[in-house]
DNA sequence: CTTGGTTAAACTGTCGACAGTCGTCAATCG
DNA sequence: CGATTGACGACTGTCGACAGTTTAACCAAG
């Protein structure tokens, strides 16, 4: 419960405090000042961030169509508790999207998409080596949006970034999990090969190794933090 | 522009204004009482329906989240309006969803989820030999519902629902498009049969040949009417 | 008649306040 | 000593109001 902030007013200073809010509150979740299960009050997130409720209340409504934030009637609005049986939902939806994805990005594969990811894949490989777990993270995220992206329906990506806010749910236990540089590397290189061959069961396999990895080291680590139930 | 309501004070009642606002909001959209493209005034809204701004605006959000509404920076609400592009993705996006949830279906078939898909079905033909097109619309989306249901996954249930959503944005479109009670009968049968089989290969064909049914009817519908781009 | 600028109205974003409800804690009873 | 009930406190749900901005109308100039 200790304030996240020193000094009201410091961080939020003008227009469209709706989103301002929301990213603090993101930012804070995801940094866990707010614990999974949590309960969040709104007068004191106002008086924490210098505004009036309004503007709190409909940040909280974005981060609960988000899955960040839960709302209870009468209640209010508590932090998300992610148990494993949940993330494995997540992951095999993932799984859904992106195997969708790459088959639809490989009909169309183009010059400019291969160049981006190639290039995203360096600051990847950069941000692996580097100890910056979040980053690395990100990066990594950043990656499958751009296939996302490339594959060339807007809605697959909304859909994708709807998952991946509640991956964020439980970073911290994720950057704990330190995968070897080099395995980042050539995990994301195989998918580009794959993409290249042009050969859709090739494209299937890649993603599907792929995402199995990701699901296998995120699941067992939140089993063995124990799963927290609200 | 004309009043969806006579009086005021009338549908709203007591507890739950946000939910109610949203289910009114909901209605009078997929009824077309506003017109695509059209601006929502919140004040308006708020006389209206007997309540203040600050239900209407929660409400509002709520329906962007949902993708019937997007909001512009101090312009206000506005109704969403679907093109044929953006519908071919909302097409495609169902078909990977449905795909990855038939499989999941077939691997883990049950007695229960074959009674109630069947008995789904026997309220589609009935709903379907009736002039309610919307009902008919609402009982086949229920049937699908009840497929990514039984998958046993709650998330792709829910990324489906934020489609359907979307779908029921241009339903009165759909409603005129009129298919023969007996091919939507014979349609649904087969998704049944392709799951009693329990083959992969066959039920994706099957729901391969389903929503490109479904998605060519929509589209040629939308381009017939003239897209809509606001 | 068209076009540009100016003014006024309407609307959104934000705020503080009030009422009803839920949780908590203590006192009382079995 | 444990369970139940009552009151207190905190909080959410809702409301009306104010300020800044956008929109629309209106007037004037070309």
């Amino acid at each position: 419960m200790a304030p996240p902030l020193a000094a009201p007013n410091t961080y939020i200073q003008q227009h469209n405090l709706v989103e301002q809010v929301a990213d603090y509150l993101t930012q804070a979740i995801i940094q866990q000042h707010f614990l999974p299960g949590e309960r969040l009050s709104e007068v004191q997130l106002s008086k924490d961030l210098g505004v009036s409720r309004a503007p709190v209340r409909e940040a909280a409504r974005l981060l609960e169509s988000r899955g960040l934030l839960i709302s209870k009637p009468r209640r209010g609005f508590f932090v998300r508790a992610l148990n494993a049986v949940e993330l494995e939902d997540v992951f095999d939806l993932r799984l859904c999207l992106e195997r969708h994805a790459i088959q639809r990005l490989a009909e169309r594969y183009s010059g400019e998409a291969e160049r981006a990811l190639k290039q995203q894949v360096e600051v990847l490989c950069e941000a692996a080596a580097s100890n910056d777990g979040t980053r690395r993270i990100e990066e990594d995220l950043q990656f499958h949006r751009l296939m996302l992206h490339y594959a060339g329906n807007e809605r697959l990506l909304r859909a994708f970034d709807n998952l991946t806010h509640e991956l964020r749910l439980c970073i911290t236990l994720i950057t704990k999990t330190h995968e070897a540089p080099d395995t980042i590397a050539t995990s994301h290189f195989k998918l580009l090969d794959a993409l290249a061959s042009g050969q859709a069961a090739t494209c299937r396999d890649a993603i599907d190794y792929h995402i199995g990895v990701a699901r296998d080291f995120v699941v067992k680590g939140v089993s063995d933090s124990g799963a927290p139930l609200p």
